[in-house]
DNA sequence: CGGGGGGAAT
DNA sequence: ATTCCCC
């Protein structure tokens, strides 16, 4: 069924009759565990409402965090005033073909409301000033500098679309807590109250961590536009829902807190099912059809109710969001799982036609993606057909070779990505006959590092071992560790690889090529996919490292390839960047010379597909800088320089001390035993495992926010092995020929992702 | 009149 | 591959 496209403020669309509610946002029901262990303060008394007695309505983590939520103002429109500051005092709208997506607050005191058509707009304000924003390069490009930005004062940064920001500023508060007499501390910019009640005020502690985030929030904005140029709105509480929906009660460019016991007074200022981020469309029409039509009449809602509809999951996070409680943690994502480029237009009803416009999308791709620096695994075709009142969309998605990227030019590239882009089109049309198309979009997933974490890894780590000839395979299918020999073959230049898209990331490159080379053309089963595992600890000469790549490719031809644009990249425009960053790249020159040339790596499930990859000697030698002093660089964060541009209102702190995260240093406070295997750390009350072929020595002397986020790397990259693990051995319990192997869903292991891999980038 | 992205669950 | 969610 077509649902109407989302409308926000605005009631266009036809067919479907029935009514939706305004307001924008939502939130991802990020799942894991918790990333804090439950209070051990004393957990708040829930609301005094009696619904809420529903044991699912507590929440188990009290008030222990503190969560502070950042949203750009009109983002779009921001960046385009940046670009062109005339446009600044004139109403400005931004344009994405007969939408307007945002207007800035001029237009907006005009009654220009954002996600408008441009005529309704252009009759309410004549003189609105139009600028393009289908083109979302400039708007990534700044979201992207403002998460990086963010990642300096806390490691847990959590994206949610190209102008939001939740940090978990927990451990932050503590620290700064315990160095700083809270007891006139006050906090700054509003905070949320009401005249409906006198709350007693919460005795857990909450309130001066709350206090300290809202100065930290100011920081954290005072930073983003004396070094960005950006304002914002931040909302700071005890959970992301909390800080998501607070932060909006003053804007523009200001900010909020919620004190823990105007909770209940805040949420029933909302009524609306739609205001609640995370009931969407058909959420909401779901409810409404059960008779339930507000949040007042969702809220004393027995979860038995909702549940038939829902299920008991999703039925317990409903209720559990219409009260105010939210326990998803925050959870840095890394980089991108997908980058995809789209366009709609009135028809593209050719062949010829159709290939002109993938072809404008794919080379925007290609571009994006070398600049990127991963290789994409599968490429997703999307279609909508003109059909009268439906905007249905139709997709295709096929794997593809890896050595498309790395061995053509660009030129030989768009050429083969067209081609299998034309045949997935010929799955989704016949191209034979007229056809008419409204929209194309052109996705590629499964990013994988060419040079993956296991090379960022060796950097500081003990050298790889140099396999060859043959290696011993592991199923990947179970975790138990057998093993079985293969024979490796070099791959053909197979553009195409079937059902590669349904092979989980974790598997090597190396595994892939096997796929490709030995059983190319055949769908893998589950018995089919590979881990490359080390057949024996193996020393390794110094300076040279074969990457596993490579070794793979010497039972036939060797070729030092994959890392080396990656190492261009380490040298390319430090200057342009942020002291940070330039010392990023004097990493790959990092290694201590005798890691290089000693040691074994040792065998490890836990490095298994990591362990590849290592560098070649192909440094670039202009980049040279001792590992201290890229250190020095990166610990004195400088944040500090006076930001170039000259805007109108440069607040008052035109340079504010970048705060780094200060309690890791006492997690990590050496236990100088340099060893090889994996090695813990105390951290509060959980453990922090260094992989075993991490030199702890250099790991050690690392600056603090590149542990951290080393450390977040590891523990993504030990989870999404985890869930691999675990759903491949729950689908092969299933029968044999059951849908399983057929078509059999691999939970779409996200691209190996390294956080660390930005401080690399550009 | 119906952008142009993204992420997760199913 | 689709649906649902978010901006
Ligand atoms: N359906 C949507 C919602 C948002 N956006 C884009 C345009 C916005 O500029 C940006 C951020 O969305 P917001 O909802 O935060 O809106 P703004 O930042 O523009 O305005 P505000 O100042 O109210 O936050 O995302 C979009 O393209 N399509
Ligand atoms: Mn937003
Ligand atoms: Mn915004």
């Amino acid at each position: 069924m077509e649902r109407r496209w989302e409308e926000e403020q605005n009631d266009i669309g036809g067919e479907d009759p029935e009514e939706e509610d305004d307001v924008d946002w939502r939130m991802p029901s990020a799942l894991g565990s918790p990333s804090i262990k439950a209070p051990s303060m004393l957990i708040q008394p829930s609301s005094s409402i009696a619904h809420r007695s529903e044991t699912c309505l507590q929440s188990k983590l009290g008030h222990s965090r503190t969560i502070v939520h950042i949203d750009l103002d009109c983002f779009y429109a921001q960046v385009e005033m940046l670009r062109n500051p005339t446009l600044r005092d004139k109403p400005l709208g931004i344009q994405q073909k007969n939408i307007v997506v945002t207007t800035n607050y001029v237009a907006r005191a005009r009654g220009v409301s954002k996600l408008s058509y441009i005529k309704e707009a252009l009759i309410k304000c004549p003189d609105l000033v139009l600028v393009s924003g289908e083109d979302l390069t400039n708007y990534r490009e700044t979201s992207t500098k403002v998460t990086e930005l963010l990642e300096q004062f806390c490691p847990l940064v959590e994206r949610l679309g190209f102008d939001e920001n939740f940090m978990d500023v927990t451990k932050l508060v503590e620290s700064r807590l315990t160095s700083t007499d809270s007891k006139k501390l006050v906090h700054i910019g509003h905070s949320y109250e009401s005249d409906a009640q006198i709350a007693t005020q919460c005795q857990c502690g909450c309130r001066d961590r709350l206090t300290m985030g809202s100065h930290i929030a100011k920081e954290m904005r005072d930073t983003l536009k004396s070094k960005l140029g950006l304002t914002s709105c931040a909302g700071v509480a005890t959970n992301k829902l909390l800080a998501k929906l607070v932060g909006a009660h003053h804007k523009p460019n200001d900010q909020t807190v919620l004190f823990s016991e105007w909770t209940d007074s805040f949420m029933q200022t909302f009524t609306k099912l739609r205001q609640i981020p995370g009931i969407g469309h058909s959420s909401g029409k779901k409810l409404k059809g059960m008779g339930i039509q507000n949040l007042e009449e969702l809220r004393p809602t027995p979860v038995s109710t909702l549940a038939d509809q829902f299920g008991k999951q999703q039925a317990e996070t409903m209720l559990r969001l219409a009260h105010g409680v939210d326990d998803t943690p925050v959870v840095s994502k890394g980089p991108p799982q997908s980058l995809s480029d789209e366009d709609s237009f009135k028809k593209v009803g050719t062949l010829p036609a159709a290939k002109e416009m993938m072809t404008g999308l794919i080379k925007n791709l290609i571009k994006r993606l070398r600049s990127d620096g991963r290789i994409p695994y599968t490429m997703r075709l999307t279609v909508r057909k003109y059909v009268p009142g439906s905007w249905h969309r139709e997709s295709r998605q096929t794997g593809i070779s890896p050595n498309l990227f790395q061995k053509h030019d660009d030129a030989s590239l768009l050429e083969q990505l067209l081609e299998v882009a034309v045949g997935l089109l010929q799955k989704l049309i016949d191209t034979n006959r007229p056809f008419h198309l409204t929209l194309i979009n052109i996705c590629f997933t499964n990013l994988r590092s060419k040079v993956t974490k296991g090379a960022i890894d060796s950097f500081f780590s003990k050298p790889a071992v140099k396999p060859k000839g043959l290696v011993t395979l592991q199923s990947q299918g179970m975790c138990d560790g057998k093993t079985g020999e293969m024979e490796v073959h070099s791959s053909k230049d197979d553009s195409i690889a079937n059902e590669l898209g349904d092979l989980p990331a974790a598997n090597t490159e190396v595994v892939d090529k096997m796929h490709f080379g030995t059983v190319s053309g055949h769908k893998p089963r589950e018995e089919e996919r590979y881990v490359i595992k080390h057949k024996q600890k193996q020393p390794s000469s110094s300076g040279s490292v074969a990457s596993f790549r490579t070794s793979v490719n010497v039972t036939g031809k060797v070729e030092a390839e994959g890392s080396k644009s990656f190492f261009k990249k380490l040298g390319s425009s430090p200057s342009n960047k942020s002291k940070s960053l330039s010392c990023r790249g004097e990493l790959g020159t990092a290694r201590k010379p005798e890691s290089v040339a000693t040691g074994l790596r040792e065998q490890s499930s836990w490095t298994v597909d990591t362990a590849r990859d290592a560098p070649e000697g192909e440094f670039d030698e202009d980049n040279s800088l001792l590992l201290e002093e890229a250190i020095r660089s990166s610990q004195n964060v400088a944040l500090k320089q006076p930001s170039k541009r000259t805007l109108e209102e440069s607040s008052s702190h035109d340079t504010t001390e970048c705060s780094v995260d200060d309690s890791l240093a006492k997690r990590l406070k050496n236990d100088s035993d340099h060893e090889t295997k994996p090695t813990t750390i105390k951290q509060n009350m959980e453990e922090i495992e260094i992989p075993p072929d991490i030199d702890r020595s250099v790991f050690n002397v690392l600056p603090s926010n590149m542990k951290e986020e080393l450390i977040a790397d590891w523990e993504r990259e030990k989870r999404r092995r985890e869930d691999e693990c675990l759903l491949a051995s729950s689908s092969q319990n299933l029968p044999k020929n059951k849908k399983s192997s057929s078509s059999a869903k691999k939970k779409q292991l996200p691209a190996v992702r390294n956080t660390i891999t930005k401080y690399f980038k550009h």
